[in-house]
RNA sequence: GCGCGGGUAGCCAAGUGGUCAACGGCGCAGCGCUUAGGACGCUGUCCCAUAGGGGUCCGCAGGUUCGAAUCCUGUCCCGCGCACCA
């Protein structure tokens, strides 16, 4: 029969959907439940805002393999799938549907071949949601073979799924988790709301920036200079302003305030009582004298265009010692002396401004500014390598400057260390302020300014000291897979600051005590897989029972509350059955917050035995080398892939390629590749299943007990690989690596025989066995053909120590070393610019070492290689003795020989006949050279002209 | 800047102290099989070599060791993540 993969995978489709295959469910004796230790794996739910490519296939088939693989060593396992929704994505693709936006109909009509007359269904958030999880993720999973308990199923916006998250955050909030607080939002003036990434036109990669206002003064009035440089504000010497721009005077708090008219907005959405009282142009202040808080000097405001008046405050400060910016631009002022005048400015009040150096740096001079400038050959403010010489000279001045003397507390030290502690300090005596800024300009998708806002919001309290404890205790428990990540989720947790877990708008569930927000999806999406444990019977229940005591009574007992549901407590022994998580599967990226996120709420709400036993982290995906991208149409899609491949070429391929954790790359060449390797296998296992050998073993040539043997090392390593989920090294070693040994297993043995027969079919069950986590169609038809049951119902195999033969793979490696060797003979002779006979030979003389070689080599392997201990336990013997300097010599090479092998190789050498071997194999390698062989014992039968050495027979090629 | 990973033959890629001129795949070449092609099998694919040999080699430069692709130091280059975005 030929393969045809969309035959027998449909099939099989049907089959395990028929018998429910993969719905697992706790064993019905409580007692055995008890007893068991079931695998329950999960993988982060998709997030249906588009279709699935490829990438995402990996992602679920990786755990899919483990799932397979636990289910043959005989464990319950359960593989869950639901669907993120939460948050504004879908939201957002739906609007840009609606609005009929080209790029986004292309991905949908293009990229995911949305049929036009479905368009519209994907219109309202959850449908164009229901579209993507039941045409793509669901078809695909199904196609894909994934083994999933299809019971269990849910979205993030399910209400169901809604009271649970509610449970979780009431709970949080009890236990102090949880905070109100102000936040930074980018937030959209002409819509007058917050807009998130997706909503940009301009600015996406814009960061948050905090401004720390320099409360400088004029009489009364507070005139706020916007610096990210607090710690030179003993350096300032002058200020800058726009004299064009339009300023405002105005009622801040309880004072007045001058700044620059775009400001006041920003001011007031960043908690700030704004009251504009009149509007000024910038060259209202320009030379004025403000005072410095911090130093009580008084410093001229001078007049600048380089000023901003679109960023912060729109007045700044001066520090020309320690910004090229700065120093530049009060050179050109001096030099100025008729536009200084014009703003009724005395040139000689100018020129008497020095700059004030505040910190000290090694290999810049006493004004860091002054070097920079002129070691660049600056002497412009518009020549481009100022801003070069300011990025470096501001990077040196943070890692490297130290305050001088007159900081007091703070002198000496480094900025990098002392810069917070100092904006800290002057924030709370009231001399400076904050305000925060993008790093660039921020347009929204309606043309309307972005700017930050300080918005209430409630934060998880990740930065609380005993959680973060709590999180790492959690993190050294676990099994990190592969162990280097570790680290970084240490590394997270300690980096974590509050995170504001709320959101104004979205998909998802409400915040409990507040309609207003909802529950962004990196927080609702913490502690769900306990809910898949309960998912399926939860259906049953009506959601307006699932309360807070339901909840509590279901994950913290019957004696949590005082009347405990009994339908709570049966999901609680599901529950508690399943719980907790053997494996999450990951992508990498995910380890900076949902995984880490994970780590902190199972630490903080359940009990150390149901904290994640281990997470394993699996690589990124390139296409053709390229990264995929669906809005470029760079992406393949399952289904098509499957269609032209088959699923167990898609499978296989993504798993063998690269380690779960390795990023890998799919190419049409290779895949092409594997389903070629595939096919093959396919055939070659039908001519076994065609031809059936003998029932009862029969007795064994050396070869098949060589192939046996072979087979048991395979069957170790495949499954000590899958205990590490080492995909690419168990599909390599149970496919590819015996494919080499079947292949000598061909040409050195005559497969018509009942004993090759029976070999081959017992070498075939149990490779089908070993890769039914991987290619389940393709081994479940071949398996059941076999034997009449399924691979996967099949148990995963065991090295079997009876068929383990050490002396027989060392002879088998000996033949192989043998030929090699006559092929390297041959090809010396070929390379004679003569012919040379003998490059064909007609006679192959193989002559083995002689005994007294032979006990030299068993004492090195008694003894070990020790050159001086192995020649005073050699001349014991009166008759090495008499050889002298060939025993020397010999030992010596020998030694080299055995330095490095094992000693149980070193034995199993030891104890092979090699005359007797090369004997054996005599009439193979007669074939393969198609030249008599000749064997014989060095000093027995005849000298060889050459010597031989224990493993290194003589060869002689001879021509008639 | 912080953290992680990586640089191996034309390409992909295995290899963490000796069994390494370095697994395997792709590509290329020769031979066999075949009407032909494909598939399959064998052989070769850094340089030199009329007997299984020698030389050089694993980003670069040093070092440790009897011995290094593998360990250490320095250096260059590349990829990824760094937050309120899923």
């Amino acid at each position: 029969m030929d393969y045809d993969p969309q035959e027998l995978e449909t099939r099989w489709r049907r089959r395990w959907a028929e018998e429910g295959r993969y719905e697992a469910d706790p064993a019905a004796d409580a007692a055995d439940a008890a007893d068991e230790d079931p695998t329950f794996i999960t993988v982060p739910y998709p997030y249906p805002s588009g279709g699935m490519h490829i990438g995402h296939a990996r992602t679920y088939t990786v755990p899919d393999v483990y799932a397979r693989y636990r289910r043959q060593r005989g464990d319950n396992v359960l593989f869950p799938i639901a669907w993120h929704v939460t948050g504004t994505p879908i939201i957002g693709a739906v609007e840009r549907l609606k609005k009929g936006e080209e790029e986004q109909l292309s991905v949908l009509r293009d990229t995911y071949n949305v049929a036009e007359d479905t368009l519209q269904d994907l219109e309202t958030p959850m449908g164009y949601a229901r579209h993507f999880i039941e045409d793509h993720y669901k078809k695909g999973m199904k196609d894909l073979g994934l083994s999933i308990d299809w019971r269990r199923e849910f979205t993030t916006n399910d209400e169901r799924y809604s009271k649970f998250v509610t449970w979780q955050y009431e709970t949080l909030r009890d236990r102090g988790r949880l905070e109100k607080g102000l936040h930074p939002v980018k937030y959209c003036t002409n819509e007058e709301q917050p807009v998130t990434t997706h909503d940009l036109l301009e600015g996406e990669e814009a960061e948050f920036q905090e401004y720390t206002l320099v409360r400088f003064g004029r009489g009364d009035t507070v005139v706020p200079m916007a610096t990210l440089r607090p710690e030179t504000v003993r350096g300032v010497t002058n200020a800058y302003i726009d004299p064009d721009a339009d300023y405002v005077i105005a009622d801040v708090d309880d004072e007045e305030w001058f700044v620059s008219a775009p400001a006041v907005e920003k001011l007031q959405l960043q908690g700030y009582e704004v009251v504009p009282k009149r509007t000024v142009s910038g060259e209202h202040l320009v030379g004025e004298y403000v005072t410095n808080p911090i130093t009580g000097d008084d410093v001229l405001v001078l007049p600048a265009e380089f000023v901003d008046a679109e960023n912060a405050t729109g007045v700044v400060m001066s520090v020309p010692a320690h910004s090229p910016d700065d120093y530049v631009a009060l050179q050109e002022a001096k030099a100025d002396d008729e536009r200084l005048a014009e703003y009724g400015i005395d040139p000689a009040d100018v020129d008497a401004i020095d700059p004030v150096p505040i910190l000290s740096i090694e290999g810049y001079g006493e004004i860091p500014a002054k070097t920079a400038v002129e070691a660049a050959g600056i002497e412009s403010s518009t020549d481009p390598a100022l801003e070069e010489a300011t990025q470096e000279l501001y990077n040196s001045e943070f890692h490297q400057g130290r305050l001088n003397d007159e900081y007091g507390e703070f002198a000496g030290e480094v900025v990098e260390d002392v810069r917070d502690r100092f904006r800290d300090a002057h924030r709370e005596t009231g001399a400076f302020g904050t305000m925060q800024e993008f790093s660039e300009e921020v347009v929204c998708r309606c043309g309307g300014d972005v700017v930050v806002a300080e918005q209430d919001t409630w934060f998880l309290r990740y930065n609380d000291e005993d959680w973060k404890q709590a999180a790492h205790d959690a993190v050294a428990e676990m099994e990190a897979i592969p162990e280097n990540t570790r680290g970084e989720y240490d590394h997270t947790i300690d980096w974590l600051n509050e995170w504001p877990c709320i959101r104004n708008y979205g998909l998802g569930t409400r915040l409990p005590w507040d309609e207003d927000f909802v529950i962004e999806p990196l927080s609702d999406s913490t502690i769900y897989m306990a809910y898949y444990t309960i998912a399926h019977r939860l259906r049953e229940i009506p959601t307006e029972d699932l309360d807070r005591e339901f909840f509590d009574a279901l994950f913290y007992g019957a004696d949590a509350v005082d009347d405990p549901d009994e339908r709570a407590l049966e999901l609680r022994a599901e529950w508690r059955y399943w719980y907790p998580v053997t494996y999450r599967f990951s992508a990498n990226d995910l380890i900076s917050n949902h995984l880490t996120f994970y780590l902190f709420h199972h630490a903080e709400l359940f009990d150390t035995e149901q904290w994640p036993e281990g997470i394993v982290i699996m690589g990124m995906g390139l296409l053709e080398g390229e990264k995929m991208s669906s809005s470029k149409g760079h992406v393949v899609l399952p289904g098509k892939a499957i269609d032209e491949y088959g699923a167990d070429t898609v499978r296989f391929f993504l798993l063998n390629s690269a380690e779960p954790w390795q990023d890998y790359d799919w190419r049409a060449e290779q895949v092409a590749s594997v389903r070629n390797q595939l096919e093959r296998f396919w055939t070659r296992a039908q001519d076994v299943v065609d031809v059936p050998g003998p029932e009862e073993r029969p007795e064994l040539a050396t070869e098949d007990r060589w192939l046996l043997s072979r087979l048991q090392r395979t069957v170790a390593k495949v499954t000590d690989a899958m205990e590490g989920s080492e995909t690419r090294t168990a599909s390599q070693a149970a496919f590819y690596d015996f494919e080499e040994d079947l292949r000598w297993y061909r040409r050195r043995t005559d497969r018509s025989r009942p004993a090759a027969r029976w070999t081959l079919r017992e070498v075939l069950e149990t490779r089908l066995r070993l890769l039914a986590p991987f290619i389940p169609f393709l081994t479940n038809e071949l398996h059941e053909e076999l034997t009449g049951t399924p691979a996967e119902d099949a148990p995963w195999p065991e090295v079997d120590a009876a068929l383990l033969d050490s002396e027989i793979e060392v002879a088998e490696s000996q033949i192989e070393r043998v030929v090699e060797d006559i092929q390297g003979i041959q090809q010396s002779l070929e390379n004679a610019e003569e012919d040379v006979p003998e490059a064909d030979p007609d006679r192959i003389r193989v002559t083995v070492a002689a005994d007294w070689k032979q006990e030299v080599f068993a004492t090195i392997a008694e003894i070990g290689a020790d050159q001086g201990a192995v020649m005073s336990e050699v001349m014991q013997d009166p008759a090495l003795r008499e050889r002298g300097n060939a025993v020397n010599d010999l030992v010596g090479e020998l030694i080299e020989f055995a330095r490095g092998r094992a000693d149980a190789d070193l034995d199993a050498l030891a104890a092979v006949d090699e005359a007797a071997a090369y004997e054996r194999a005599a009439d193979f390698l007669g074939r393969e050279f198609d030249a008599d062989i000749v064997v014989q014992t060095e000093g027995q039968d005849v000298e060889a002209q050459k010597q031989a050495v224990p493993f290194r027979p003589a060869i002689e090629l001879e021509a008639e």
